[in-house]
DNA sequence: CTAAATGGTTGTATAGTACACATAATAAAT
DNA sequence: ATTTATTATGTGTACTATACAACCATTTAG
């Protein structure tokens, strides 16, 4: 394998990092946990602070703050598990919904920006390789 | 431009960042902003906190602070610049010459082993496409 | 020579996170 | 059926990374 190509990736992949998480940070609408919890909640139904935890590999007392701070901000309702009472479903909000795809386009505009040079098959290889890069992270991380 | 794409990149993104965040989290060595002054003072040599800031974009402050953990460490070592008495340079010492070799060398391990099922052309590839992405994000941020 | 700008540090604040512990509820074991 | 273990959640505490504002010391400009 080549050496220099690892090199790059890695150092482009720092950059990437850097960047973005940059870059998110001068745009105004949710930070990128809140965003990343109401996407699984749009995404995978209501959901409680464990299976959030497991999902999105965070710690649950982190998830049991962030979801009660969606609460707060009317993103998301919280119910009881009929079936356990241990456990609670949150559930996105119409508002957060609104919320939530609010903050997607403005990400996709970014996005569709950056990219809006680059041709149509680029933007899918890039896609895809992010895609197989992720599975291959994720493998490893599960190890 | 083809929105399911952009959609699919976007996802892919946002898993990439949590997952390598992740990923260096259990990884032990230094943590990235460490590493990314070390970087800095490794390949663009001495640097005072303002220049630093400025290459990195992160406020003096952070740089002020983060600077002295690595003078603490004995990563760096501070000097005054003869030629100005507000400003000093941080310069990196062999022991963190040696924490950056180490460190990048286990960041490229994980690299390797998680590429080690791709063919080079993708490798390529893929460096070659974040470079692109990276550069976008650049000139946008820089606007 | 005084006034403005600059490089650096420190005080304070916030976000995001984890770990350890507490609590309540369910499930398993005897 | 009663005790014990496990589980889902929440809270106290702590740490890291970050920014902004206020400040000091020094340099540069008028």
């Amino acid at each position: 394998m080549n050496d220099e190509t690892i090199a790059g990736i890695e150092k482009e992949i720092t950059s990437f990092i850097r960047r973005i998480i940059l870059s998110e940070k001068r745009m105004d609408g949710l930070d990128r946990s809140t965003y990343v919890i109401l996407r699984q909640l749009a995404s995978h139904g209501p959901a409680g602070v464990k299976k959030l935890s497991d999902d999105l590999q965070l710690d649950s007392s982190t998830i049991s703050r962030q979801a009660a701070a969606l609460v707060q901000k009317n993103y998301a309702v919280k119910e009881p598990n009929p079936a356990d009472g241990r456990s609670y479903f949150y559930q996105i909000t119409d508002t957060g919904k609104k919320e939530l795809e609010a903050n997607r386009e403005r990400r996709y505009g970014r996005l569709r920006y950056m990219l809006s040079e680059w041709p149509e098959e680029d933007r899918k290889i890039f896609g895809e390789l992010l895609r197989r890069y992720n599975e291959g992270v994720e493998d490893m991380n599960d190890q």
